[in-house]
DNA sequence: TTCAGGTAGACAACTAGGTTGTCTCATACT
DNA sequence: AGTATGAGACAACCTAGTTGTCTACCTGAA
């Protein structure tokens, strides 16, 4: 039983990496490896239209150069393609591949497995009830999920 | 309200995060700067004994390099100090000096003040069902806090 | 009693994933 | 036309870790 701030902290973190770390094993052996969260947002995003670099590195909250490279990762894995753009030629536009919306309907599945596998353990009943209560809490997904310092700046202290 | 299992990953790594960002800001304002949890973590641990930087480095579960890093920033800030062992000249032994110990405490106490706001936002009895819950999905605080590819190799995807 | 093996800690070089600054070049406003 | 603005690339740097190699020293066994 926690009762103490700092065990809180820890259990919500725990759960977090448990979940991931369940997740990225599932992923690797569905054939994403290396596959990190960022990339999944960064996907989303290009799909949603923030086809250039400049764009998603505004959109993901990094910079031009942490944008340029993601977006080299997800082309060289075949996730995006891109080609020039016809009216401005300095763009280059990207696109998300089969293989890229194959990625986030897979990620989407492992998650929504894991998620089953708690509400086995627990009842679906409370873990509704404890999503509520974190919702409640006002809590939102993380503008960026890195950030050097994030843990940095922080936590279980 | 989340219904999948992506969004719960999310939600549990916000509230984390929240309460991690808060506490940084909050230690800073009371003199400690550029805290990390690893930090604290580190320091519990030569308390209770593992006072060599060897024996750290297996504590934390990192290289004795990244032990011998954080030594040395806890030693620069004055939490710890050191001094060669008599038996055995090749290790120097380290313990918490005061400041160590009001670091400790000082990090406990936000982390508490934190809980209690959340307690009055959803009220100490959906806190601590929500303790409950994740206990019983025998969530743990993860061995390591940080490693390349906590997030790395995983997550919202 | 010597000597082999293991351990402490330091140094160097490397990695990952970001950062900032500077540069070129092309578009778009005035 | 001319200037401001934005795209993308390059280089250099930062942080927090890694591995590998080295010396110095302890310890236990022949």
């Amino acid at each position: 039983m926690a009762r103490s701030g700092a065990d809180l902290a820890l259990l919500l973190l725990g759960g977090f990496r448990s979940l991931a770390d369940a997740a990225s094993v599932e992923l690797a052996e569905r054939g994403h490896e290396k596959i990190r969260p960022v990339h999944d947002f960064a996907i989303r995003s290009i799909d949603a239209g923030a086809d250039t670099a400049s764009e998603l590195s505004r959109q993901l909250g990094v910079s031009k150069q942490a944008a340029a490279k993601t977006i080299g990762f997800l082309e060289e894995r075949g996730y995006i393609t891109g080609e020039a753009d016809q009216r401005d030629p300095r763009r280059r536009r990207f696109t998300v591949t089969t293989e890229g919306h194959a990625l986030l309907a897979t990620g989407e599945q492992v998650f929504d497995e894991l998620r089953d596998r708690w509400a086995q353990r627990i009842g679906i009943k409370e873990l509704e009830r404890l999503e509520e209560a974190l919702a409640d809490l006002g809590i939102r997904a993380p503008s960026r999920l890195d950030t050097p310092g994030w843990l940095a700046g922080s936590s279980p202290e």
